[in-house]
DNA sequence: TCTTGCTATAAACCTAGGTTTATAGTTCAT
DNA sequence: ATGAACTATAAACCTAGGTTTATAGCAAGA
């Protein structure tokens, strides 16, 4: 499969493709180049990046996951585990912070709470 | 009031203060120049931007608030409540999404769900 | 073979919320 | 009156997650 074949499957511009690749989110067992240097890339690809799609959407940056599949860095089980423990931590503590947010704006709408200036 | 006082005073760093102006966070009447040309703030400024701070901290962002606080535009009491309650329907979609996405982190963890890529 | 279309790279650009740097004028304590 | 400390501006730099642009080399059909 040709880049624009991937684009067209996984609905990741072109651009993308290429930038994930630089941050290395594309293990080298999904890439490969031919005779003119064009990336040809494996069938699994797309379930892949399909995961690579689901990870971000669920708060992982990008290093993260380059993290979670570097093949040189191998991790264990036990360590993915922690890596999404640690997001799930993550997450709950911004989750903390939003409704402290929506604490504050329904007491403001309410009088309850106010800015001393006149906001 | 000087700059070194008000950021001593509010523990905005000096080049925030300066960043901010120039964001139109900072109305006219809390800060005027001198003959050299130096910011001489009000007293009131420290309140104000107290107030900046928590609006900042629940997710208003730097434009949000210098429509809040534009004297030309000069909102009224119902059109700024409009804005804090669009304000919290973003902080629940947000909350929402973060909800799906812990559901999923969990699932994985209970191998409920799971990559179809070893990740 | 010619033209349109696909591929490649490097580097610049984008938003947000700042921070850092370079350069220059001012003020204060000694 | 001189050096350290403070102020000013403009412009560059930073992270994140990309997108856009410029330039050039292949490809594939009429």
């Amino acid at each position: 499969m040709k880049i624009n074949d991937v684009s067209k499957l996984t609905g990741l511009p072109i651009s993308t493709l290429r930038f994930y690749e630089r941050k290395n989110l594309i293990p080298d067992r999904f890439v490969q180049r031919d005779a003119n240097n064009y990336r040809i890339y494996s069938e699994e690809v797309v379930e892949y990046l399909s995961d690579v799609k689901t990870l971000l959407s669920v708060d992982f940056s990008i290093e993260d996951i380059s993290l979670l599949v570097d093949q040189q860095l191998n991790l264990s089980y036990e360590e993915k585990k922690k890596i999404i423990e640690h997001k799930i931590q993550d997450i709950e503590d911004i989750q903390q912070r939003l409704n402290k947010s929506k604490k504050f704006l329904n007491d403001v709408l309410e009088g309850t709470a106010t800015f001393q200036t006149k906001c």
